[in-house]
RNA sequence: AGAGAGGUGGCCGAGUGGUUGAAGGCGCACGACUGGAACUCGUGUAUGGGGCAACUCAUCGAGGGUUCGAAUCCCUUCCUCUCUGCCA
């Protein structure tokens, strides 16, 4: 939720900041006068509450003293009358800016590259050169298909198409980076955490996926719960509606979950292959930060994401996002894509964000700061997209006979 | 899933219609005592909104109702616990 104080008192500033995520002007100004319509409201039936309520506590006394009351009653019912109108308006307003606000995406930050799509994000940096190939290195499903790794057919069979089955070492492949990433991210201070897959309403919209994408999620028919579509959810709403104790901060967790995401609006892309499922498996980063601290934790989160890619072999770029691709929560976003030598081409594998107070103020994720309690900043990222590191070691790994080798530092998990 | 009990501030817990936003305790913060700590003592300590402030409004799981007035009464709903059933 972005701040309707700020909205109001910067408008043109924030008007300017939103027209990049692709709200227009007309939408925010209409939040803008919602806010300032409710406001009013409040504020006329407030002080008929307050006359309300000192008029009530009259009653004790006078009854107290044997007085009469009847005058006293008539005043009183004139002036509940008078608070129906302003009640029924409140309400409605209430709803009303509820609604807008919680369909609002935050602010990026002021240093955030300007552009209007991946096209425009920035390359801060490659780690690791592509490997040379003697031969035309293959496509992880030519791969799959000839080691046997990826059972496509059958995974369409049990649920449907998008839905594979990992077969032998590609499954145990699977679980030892599952095991690797955890292992590593404890390592830099992150505790692990085993989550519920499915989370409630009030969890997903306090990480930004209600109400606005409820279309991206599988929801369990006849209850209040969601298959999550990150563990960036049930990690980041461990805190939800908490006030944390300043000495706690940054509190670091890591998790590995599956994935669930209806991926609509992506029909067409990437049908072949593993690279875009209704389930993936996923290794996931979320810091709670002191508000000043969050850049630093953000750092750190990129750098061992990145690490953790260079510690495999597997050659990657660190992209900076621009503004027109950053997401729905995100106020800045890097994105890590690594090499896949068949497709020729960068594919992401780690995104980290940090979300600054735009989550921490619908999730209420708040600390104490001296008498204060102020909003948190919460980052999350991946570390790693599990199914896309099996494809991305398939691929720079290949042998010219189809073999796929296993990285070194991966030998003792399997 | 069936039966019963219950949901109050960071936690425990009192409170069945009128200065109760809520006793008491624990915890926490600050101060005193100490060489330093523990102990002890003192003070402070729910959240959100409006206001420069004094102050004021809302909130005792959630929603609705009764009443001049509700944490307290009524209805609906969610959740938790215990027992039974089922189950890894």
């Amino acid at each position: 939720m972005i701040d309707l104080k700020y909205l109001q008192n910067n408008f043109d500033e924030a008007s300017v900041k939103l027209q990049k995520k692709g709200i227009d002007a007309p939408t925010l100004e209409n939040l803008q006068t919602l806010f300032a319509t409710l406001k009013n409201i409040n504020a006329a039936l407030e002080a008929l509450r307050a006359e309300q309520n000192s008029m009530s506590k009259l009653f004790g006394q006078y009854m107290r003293e044997g007085k009469d009351i009847a005058e006293l009653k008539a005043k009183v019912d004139a002036n509940k009358v008078e608070m129906i109108p302003l009640q029924q308006r409140a309400r409605e307003a209430e709803e009303a800016l509820h609604s807008v606000a919680l369909s609002m995406p935050n602010f990026p930050d002021d240093e955030v590259p300007e552009g209007a799509n991946e096209d425009d994000n920035v390359e801060l940096r490659r780690v690791l050169e592509p490997r040379n190939f003697s031969f035309k290195p293959k496509e992880h499903w030519e791969l799959a298909q000839s080691n046997g790794w990826i059972d496509f057919e059958r995974g369409v069979k049990l649920a449907k198409s998008r839905f594979s089955v990992l077969r032998g070492e590609a499954a145990r492949l699977e679980r030892a980076l599952i095991n690797f990433f955890l292992d590593t991210n404890a390592t830099k201070g992150f505790e692990e955490l085993c989550v519920p897959f499915m989370n409630n309403s009030a969890m997903l919209q306090g990480t930004g996926q209600l109400p606005k994408f409820e279309d991206d999620l599988f929801k369990i028919e006849g209850e209040d719960l969601y298959l999550i579509p990150t563990a960036e959810v049930p990690l980041t709403n461990m805190y939800n509606d908490e006030i944390l104790n300043q000495k706690e901060l940054p509190v670091l967790m890591t998790g590995y979950t599956p994935c669930f995401r209806k991926e609509a609006g992506s029909a067409g892309r990437d049908t072949r292959g593993m690279i875009r499922q209704h389930q993936f498996d996923k290794v996931e980063m979320v810091a709670i930060s002191h508000p000043e601290k969050s850049d630093e934790v953000f750092e750190m989160m990129v750098q061992n994401a990145s690490d953790i890619l260079t510690a495999l072999g597997l050659p990657h770029r660190v992209m900076e996002l621009c503004d027109g691709d950053l997401g729905f929560s995100a106020a800045s976003t890097v994105d890590l894509e690594v090499w896949l030598p068949g497709q020729n081409q960068y594919r992401e594998i780690s995104s980290i964000s940090n979300t600054r107070d735009f989550q921490a103020r619908r999730a209420k994720i708040r600390f104490k700061d001296g008498k204060k309690n102020r909003f948190v900043h919460t980052l999350n990222g991946s570390a790693l997209a599990v199914g896309r590191t099996v494809v991305a070691i398939m691929e720079n790994y290949q042998n010219e006979d189809g073999s796929i080798e296993i990285p070194d530092v991966l030998k003792k998990y399997m």
